[in-house]
DNA sequence: ATGATCAGTAAGCAT
DNA sequence: ATGCTTACTGATCAT
């Protein structure tokens, strides 16, 4: 963006003008390059053959010069392209991981649920084994973590 | 890559050695460009000022155009460098997302199981509402609290 | 002075 | 012919 001051090209465009004649609408270069081939071939009539060659390759040179500004902004078109691509993946890894390790968290926490019910229905169940036992009183106490939402507050009474 | 047919940049070189005179081992351009700048004053004795001008001129020239390679090289190396850690990223999202739903289906077996055995244990614990019962009370008491080291040392504890 | 980067140029490839 | 991409160059900025 800095390099603006080199647009002396323009001088060169001039003077091969200046060679042609005196085409009082000196064709610009804008004017030139989004020139049709048979426009082209109309400004063509009445020149030298050295000049023909001349005004092509001029053309020519304004058409590269626009392939390249366009080639650049296509480079960094796709690094930025990319690196949002990245930037996005990045967020889905810590989504996902948050996730999983939320899950992971619930997945223990009911396990030890699971095996806290797991020993008390093996208590109930083998508990008749005791002969004059009557009386049964079961008193379980657990101790959680991090209950965020658990689902269940009360996952399980059964007074009496 | 195709385009190093245009290596003819080295004949220019050539050229400025012609004007300069008869120095037998007409410096390369690798070597005038791999040369200190002490190196390059000695080589410099005896040049016309012109010469001289010319010279660093051309040695300006050949370590611009190893800049600007350099340039191109870092470009397609970050470039490549992007793309790897794309891929990269892409790799965990989707080792992170098995991870996800295979737990996800563990979690719901497990919540499955769970619920068949709370359903069991109401059944056994409420079971001997039948004939004869006795008095059968089970208290069950969670404490849901912010405890971290999740391990619970007494999940529960079921005295008779 | 040296190194890096930009825009412009020509060469070369492909369509 | 047209468009794209590359290497090279000079200009310019920064160190």
């Amino acid at each position: 963006m800095q390099g603006m001051t080199t647009h002396f090209k323009t001088s060169k465009a001039l003077k091969v003008k200046k060679e042609t004649g005196e085409n009082a609408p000196v064709l610009s270069d804008d004017e030139l390059v989004a020139m049709s081939v048979r426009e082209l071939n109309q400004h063509l009539r009445g020149l030298t053959k050295e000049d023909v060659v001349r005004l092509k390759q001029r053309r020519r040179t304004l058409k590269n010069r626009g392939y390249a500004a366009s080639c650049r902004i296509k480079r960094v078109t796709q690094k930025e392209e990319l690196e949002r691509q990245k930037t996005e993946l990045q967020q889905e890894v810590d989504k996902l991981a948050r996730e999983n390790a939320s899950m992971r968290l619930e997945l223990d926490a009911l396990r030890a649920k699971y095996e806290a019910l797991q020993c008390f229905a093996r208590t109930v169940t083998r508990g008749p084994l005791s002969p004059g036992k009557v009386a049964t009183t079961s008193v379980i106490t657990i101790v959680k973590s991090t209950n965020h939402n658990n689902s269940s507050p009360t996952p399980f009474s059964a007074p009496s």
